[in-house]
Formats: structure tokens, C-alpha cells, sequence
DNA sequence: AACAGTCCGTTTGTCGGACAATTGCAGATA
DNA sequence: TATCTGCAATTGTCCGACAAACGGACTGTT
């Protein structure tokens, strides 16, 4: 005969841990507001009688989720985590998780063109501006590249991606934006592996101009369906040369995205 | 006049984030593959040239970032990043940016009907049983609230919450299941206040038996519909309870009712 | 008064060493 | 063979120490 205690599962979270949970809560509950500089290790580590080598470790898990972020030498700050740092994760466990490229296109059949709807709907005069200078600056490298010149495909990536940025930006929706971001960065290796064999420069620029044409027009069902159509010759694209869309993403377009240093500067 | 040299920045990164570094690109270059243990601090030490205390900071950062998991006092070992871990730091940067209820919603609009689509497409038998074992238990909860007994909001939302992620994940896409996850992580919260408040229990319960019949048809275009409706009808119970569709999401909402574990229990 | 240079306390980053608790494993035992 | 036992390896935590960098006060110059 069994008794039938039921006893719970114990945890025993290490003590850095502990020290990670109760600072978070500190910050989620606002008692440590953004920008405030982190309490010193060693006070922290006195308020919470662990040694300071603990503390350390603890913030280390802080410092990583996003919620403290060090500024060269100086006192580390509470933040808040960044979009793209949240996205680089995301990009890196997708791609560690072999997501393949009919998931991710068909997911970017959903979001881009709501994306360019909802940009239709908010964009003001400064977002057409940004678009404008984006575009000018691609059409620059198209001219350049029709001229001969050999394409400097790393740029027009750039500033295909920048493109889509704006528009998720402009769009006001920061929870559309956020589910973009891991989408765009797994394209854009992507990206620049097909652009150089199908030399489809011009034809990524004309459906940016499209779907400026429709921004500016406020025009949301137009910028929606070129948006749909553009991403549309982007499979096609991917299909031509002779890629699978079953195939997992490999590990070889992680490296090449990780080329581009993270945009995110102060 | 003025001397064009340009510096770049200088980065003096710490040598634990060295580690860091040094580690994730070994992991996913595949060097170290998951599901191997983490080689032992001291021998990491060694092996860098740091001290150990430096090589667990280290560590530390893998260990958020997912990368690596201990398994309890085990050895750790090398991971990939679980969804459900980025979904929730997904949830809390969007709490801490002060995201609205309607970015939320139209996030939401745009999300869920493509899944509910993608679910009728590749729904399958087991996924059909695993639903409809949900939508019984659901079931039950609204026969007893109806005969009088107190709502079990807790259960009901963790059921309207189970539905929908089957649904993610039934779709077989886990690109839209990811960027779906953090999304519903922060209706739960808002569903936990609009229920009792409007006691809409059944509404949800046909809501998601329409959903369900559409997946058993393999009527994708039905699917789509009825969650949208789903959705809107979402909406508009939030703003049935006066709350403002453009507030942030209360801090409140995220934060875990838990109480401060003692550091000095040793 | 505005400005630059200097000094000093504080804080972080890193080191070395130490020890208890736990795990994994190999050898001993029934 | 199956189980127990003891040892080595490893992690978690502590202690103490010191260089480097930062912030701020103080001083001297124009």
C-alpha cells in the first residue's frame, strides 16, 4: 500500500539565478526604471547576502536577455531589450531549428503584405522621404550595375532590407514589426546568393517603386498586392535556381548574415 | 579643412563575452553539436587562457541565450533555443515598449486567420483528435460556469490559449508559429480580464467549434473566416469593457504573482 | 569666469585559490 | 547479473586581491 503524498517538484535554481529573477522582477515591476544605473555588484551582492562573483553572474543573464545593457567601461543600465536583438535570436534559433524557405516564404506571404498595408494607411511625408532616398539609392546601384560595373550585391541587399525596414517601421505596428524582423535577416543571405546568378536588380527596384507609387497614393490595396507580387517573384527567383524550398536554411547563410554587423548603433 | 581619416570604432569587448563568442560560433559552426555537454569549466579556462570566474560569465550568456541548458545539477549541455523561451522574451520587450491593445489585435488580425488557413491545409488526424479533446474540456468548463458554478478563468483562458497554439502548430509553418506565440502569451492576460467581466464563455466555445468543423472539412477559406470573426469579436469585447483600444498593456499583466525566494536559505 | 589638467575614491573586470555538494563511473560485492 | 560503494570530476559558491577605467572634486592658468 502507497501513500499518496504528492509531493511537488523541487526546484533548486542555483543562487545566480535567484539573483537574475529578483532584479527582473525589480525592473518589471518599475522599481528599477530604464536608464537608471544598475545598484554596484557589491551592494547588490550585501542586500542579497550572496558573494559578489554570484551577483556577476547573475547580471551576466540580465546583460544577455536585454534588460541590462553595459556602455563600454561605464555603470551597466536597466534597458529595455531592442527589437533586433530579439530578432537575431530569432533569426539564429530558426535557422538552428532547420526552418526551410517555403516556411519562411510563406510566412512572409502573410506579413509583408500586411505590412505594406498597414504602411499604406500611416505612412506620413517624412517616411516617403526615407522610402525616396532608399529608392534613389537603389536605383543608383541599378545604373551602376547596368552600366557594367560589377554589382556590389552586399549594398543592394542592404538596401533592399532597409526598404522592407522602413515600411515595417512606418506601419506604426511595432508587434507586426517585430514578427518581420527575423524574416527579413533570414532572407537577405538568402538574398545574396540569388541576386548575383539571376541578375534581377531592376526588378526588385521596379516593385519597390510600385509599391512607393501606392504608398504615396495611399493606396493600401495596391501596396498590398504589389507587396504580394514581390514576394511572389521572390519564390520563383529562389525556384530558378534550382534551390529547394523544402531544404533547410543551412548553417552557411547564418555566417554570411552575420557578415553584416548588427544595425543597431548609438 | 578637415583630415578625412575615419576610425572605426573600437570595440574593447570584455573576455567573457570573448568566450561567449568564441563558444556560439563553435556551436554553430557545428563544431560543438547539440546535445553534447559543455566541455568543463576549467578545462575551457585553460584552453582560453582566462580564469574560470571569466569563463562562467560566459557561460551565463549562453545559458540565456539558450544555446547551452543544465539540466538540473547536471553537466550543461549544448541546445538550440526553444521557441516557447524567445516567445516570452518577445512578450516582455513588447509589455516594456508600452505596445497597445490594437497593435496587439492587428497583429493579431494578420496572424491568426493565415494560421487557422495553414492548419486546414495540413491538419491531420491526430492533430483533428488533439483538438477536439480541447474543445470537450472546453466544453465542460462552459456547461459547469453555465449550471451555476464559479468560473474557472485560469483553465478557460489556458484552454483558449491550447486551442490556439495547436493550431500553430498543426500548420506545420514554424516560422508563423513563433512570430504567433508572443502574441497570444498577451492576449491570455487581457482574456483573464474581459471574461468575467462579459461572461462571452459560450461565444468563445462556438467561435472555436466553427474553427474546428472548417478544419475537418479541409475548408481553408472557411477557416480563415470564422477565426477573423473570431478575432473582431475579440475587439470588440475589449472595448465593450471601456478600455482604450490605443493604452498600453499594463505592466501588471506580465508580471509573474510570485513571491521573493529567500537567497539565504543554505 | 571659462577652461584644462590632476588627483582620488568607486566600480568593474579579472585573477587565484578554496571547499561543499552532486554526478558519473568503475570496481567491489551479493 | 544486478546492486552497492567509493572515488574522481565538475559545478556552485565563497573569499580576497588588484589593475584599469570612470566620475567627480579640486587646482591652476588664461
Amino acid at each position: 500500500m502507497q501513500e499518496n503524498h504528492e509531493f511537488s517538484r523541487i526546484e533548486r535554481a542555483p543562487a545566480y539565478r535567484l539573483v537574475y529573477d529578483a532584479i527582473e522582477r525589480q525592473i518589471l515591476a518599475g522599481r528599477l526604471r530604464v536608464g537608471d544605473p544598475l545598484p554596484a555588484e557589491i551592494q547588490l551582492a550585501d542586500q542579497f547576502g550572496v558573494n559578489r562573483s554570484t551577483v556577476r553572474e547573475g547580471i551576466r543573464l540580465l546583460e544577455q536577455s536585454g534588460l541590462v545593457e553595459r556602455d563600454g567601461g561605464k555603470r551597466p543600465r536597466i534597458s529595455v531589450p531592442h527589437y533586433l536583438d530579439l530578432a537575431s535570436s530569432a533569426s539564429r534559433a530558426l535557422i538552428l531549428h532547420s526552418v526551410t524557405f517555403r516556411e519562411l516564404w510563406e510566412a512572409s506571404m502573410v506579413l509583408e503584405p500586411a505590412i505594406a498595408e498597414h504602411a499604406a494607411r500611416h505612412i506620413d511625408q517624412s517616411g516617403l522621404d526615407e522610402l525616396l532616398g532608399n529608392l534613389t539609392a537603389m536605383q543608383a546601384e541599378v545604373v551602376s550595375i547596368e552600366g557594367g560595373k560589377p554589382a556590389d550585391v552586399l549594398a543592394f541587399v542592404g538596401l533592399d532590407r532597409e526598404f522592407h525596414e522602413i515600411l515595417a517601421k512606418v506601419g506604426g505596428n511595432r508587434v507586426l514589426a517585430l514578427a518581420h524582423e527575423p524574416v527579413t535577416s533570414l532572407f537577405i543571405p538568402t538574398g545574396q546568393v540569388i541576386l548575383p546568378r539571376l541578375k534581377t536588380y531592376r526588378r526588385v527596384l521596379d516593385a519597390h517603386r510600385y509599391i512607393f507609387d501606392c504608398l504615396a497614393a495611399k493606396d493600401h490595396a495596391g501596396a498590398r498586392s504589389w507587396m504580394h507580387k514581390h514576394m511572389d517573384d521572390f519564390r520563383r527567383a529562389y525556384e530558378l535556381t534550382a534551390l529547394s524550398l523544402d531544404a533547410p536554411l543551412d548553417a552557411v547563410s547564418l555566417s554570411m548574415s552575420e557578415a553584416t554587423p548588427s544595425m543597431r548603433s548609438r
